[in-house]
DNA sequence: CAGGATATAGCAATACCTTGACGGATAAAT
DNA sequence: ATTTATCCGTCAAGGTATTGCTATATCCTG
């Protein structure tokens, strides 16, 4: 029957989003307790983590760049910038060649305290996934990248 | 190798919880927006899906129960509540024979505008799910469940 | 060179989320 | 009956997220 599909759909989705919202919210919780040494949130982490990557370490990004990388708004992470910066462990520099842009980079001690971090963050993950098999991760990833894209399209409709 | 499959595991780790955090902040900004004109955010829509489910509908339901169905701190929840309140979509009683408690409790015009609010739900979950099968929409859920679940153990231990 | 698009930035308003601490009212246990 | 526990609200501080508006550069195109 149609109707009782289309019914299931709708309860599945409800149930679904309130999984989302709840994991969201216990991500933050639980993440930002593993980092919270390091004086760091769940969000500062992700732009560590996003400046830290080999290609984006040299030259550092854009906070365009950021903002397409990490999915939120420019005044959003401009109040994480000035904190990661007031802490020390980002610099915004002026670009040669193009005064608008400010490369944002990992300074020594940002790049020093993202490499201590990592054995809580390996931790986290480890403790996260107990009872996931890697495919299951896997599974997971791509189904939330697929609903992130559906997501992103109904956003910039 | 022990050492790649773990590196891998890592890997997976961080790509999907990446995948949550910006699943997440795209859930608020265009769940919000599919609801806005009632005057709601998703989590007062959470509020008020909780509060319209059969089993709570007569009796409401208490603070406690709602924190512990929607994983959020009391102190946050109560200035949804308030919101709610002020708008006139819900009420708080005292409870006859425990006077501690409180139930809150859909207002006749909460009710109305949860029922107004359906065919947008409608529609944005099936935007949402565009290119899911319902299988896929299952597989998620229970994915996200047991996430939940073991960030949850993570938080209460 | 003028005009339009781009990039950064600040300010304001609103809402959500956490932790911690304090207090009042009520109920349960000793 | 006194102590202990539970439920709820409040105040405070810090951080994250959105939208909307304004401003200041800079770059590119016509």
């Amino acid at each position: 029957m149609t109707d009782k599909s289309a019914a299931d759909r709708f309860d599945v989705a409800n149930r679904m989003f309130l999984r989302l919202y709840q994991a969201s919210n216990l991500l933050h919780k639980t993440g930002t307790r593993a980092v919270q040494a390091y004086g760091a949130t769940t969000q500062q982490w992700a732009v560590l983590g996003a400046l830290s990557r080999p290609a984006n370490r040299a030259p550092g990004m854009t906070v365009k760049e950021l903002t397409a990388f990490l999915m939120v708004s420019r005044q959003n992470l401009t109040a994480v910038l000035d904190r990661l910066e007031a802490a020390g462990l980002v610099e915004r520099t002026r670009v040669q060649g193009d005064g608008r842009l400010r490369h944002i980079t990992l300074t020594p001690q940002g790049a020093a305290t993202w490499a201590a971090m990592q054995d809580s963050i390996r931790t986290y993950y480890a403790d996260a996934l107990t009872g996931f098999t890697t495919e299951e991760a896997v599974t997971l990833y791509r189904l939330l990248d697929r609903l992130r894209g559906s997501l992103n399209r109904i956003d910039t409709e």
